[in-house]
DNA sequence: TTAATATTTCGAGAATACGAGAAATATAGA
DNA sequence: TCTATATTTCTCGTATTCTCGAAATATTAA
């Protein structure tokens, strides 16, 4: 990811609103939420709404699609993934132990890949 | 971590300036690097390197302490696993797998909590 | 075609962020 | 004390961002 990128990005969600929907959209999953149904949940008029889900859409957030009359947003993961990995990039160069906190935390969020190795915590919920 | 905590970090690093000195103090690890360093290393007047070090600051992102002459600067790994783990908070509640590529990312940035186990990848350098 | 629903686009005023020069503060050394 | 070094604070003109009301576009149903 280019540090411009890595940047919009970070603009986008440094804003309440965008934030807050931003991290609706995570919790809401592929399924994704219609524009009217977040601009509903989160209390905000649908145009400042909807200027802020192009914002998050241009920074390559959150994808849309069309449903009848409703637009269907969803968050990217890729894209969320590839900004955390920007942040993180390089970050105990010579000395793990440093960051170690940080790993913990990342370790909590639940979030781990199938594809390569069962977790010896515990097994998928 | 509270929303607003999270908007203020975001914002903060929302700036190409200020990325780059976080970044570089990420890399730079706990000894940190002097803010006169970071304002040759990333080329920029030492007045306004040193507004963008106090928004940093009072982000919580980087501490400070000083040393004779210098004010040495180095980033709050813990403050960083905080905002992480803030965005990705409930990021695949209920169907993991939507978000392994998300998890895959931040496993390869090789920050490796040695609480648990040592990494299997390889020895520390 | 006409009406209703869902969402976006346009336009403008208020608030905020930005960078740079100049001056001030803090520490070290002669 | 006097000077040099390191960093911060002050100030200001410019640029950007933000939100909202009003109008426009797209889709569905009657």
């Amino acid at each position: 990811m280019e540090p411009s990128q890595a940047v919009e990005a970070l603009s986008a969600l440094a804003h309440p609103g965008r934030l807050a929907v931003f991290r609706l959209l995570v919790r809401a999953g592929a399924a994704g939420l219609s524009a009217g149904e977040v601009a509903r949940l989160v209390g905000v008029l649908p145009n400042t709404l909807s200027a802020n889900l192009t914002i998050l859409g241009h920074a390559g957030l959150v994808r849309s699609r069309r449903d009848g009359r409703s637009i269907i947003y969803n968050a990217d993961y890729d894209r969320m993934g590839a900004l955390l990995g920007f942040l993180i990039e390089d970050c105990c160069n010579g000395a793990p132990e440093v960051c170690a906190p940080l790993a913990v935390i990342t370790e909590r969020a639940a979030c781990y890949a199938p594809e390569s190795q069962p977790h010896p915590r515990e097994e998928v919920a």
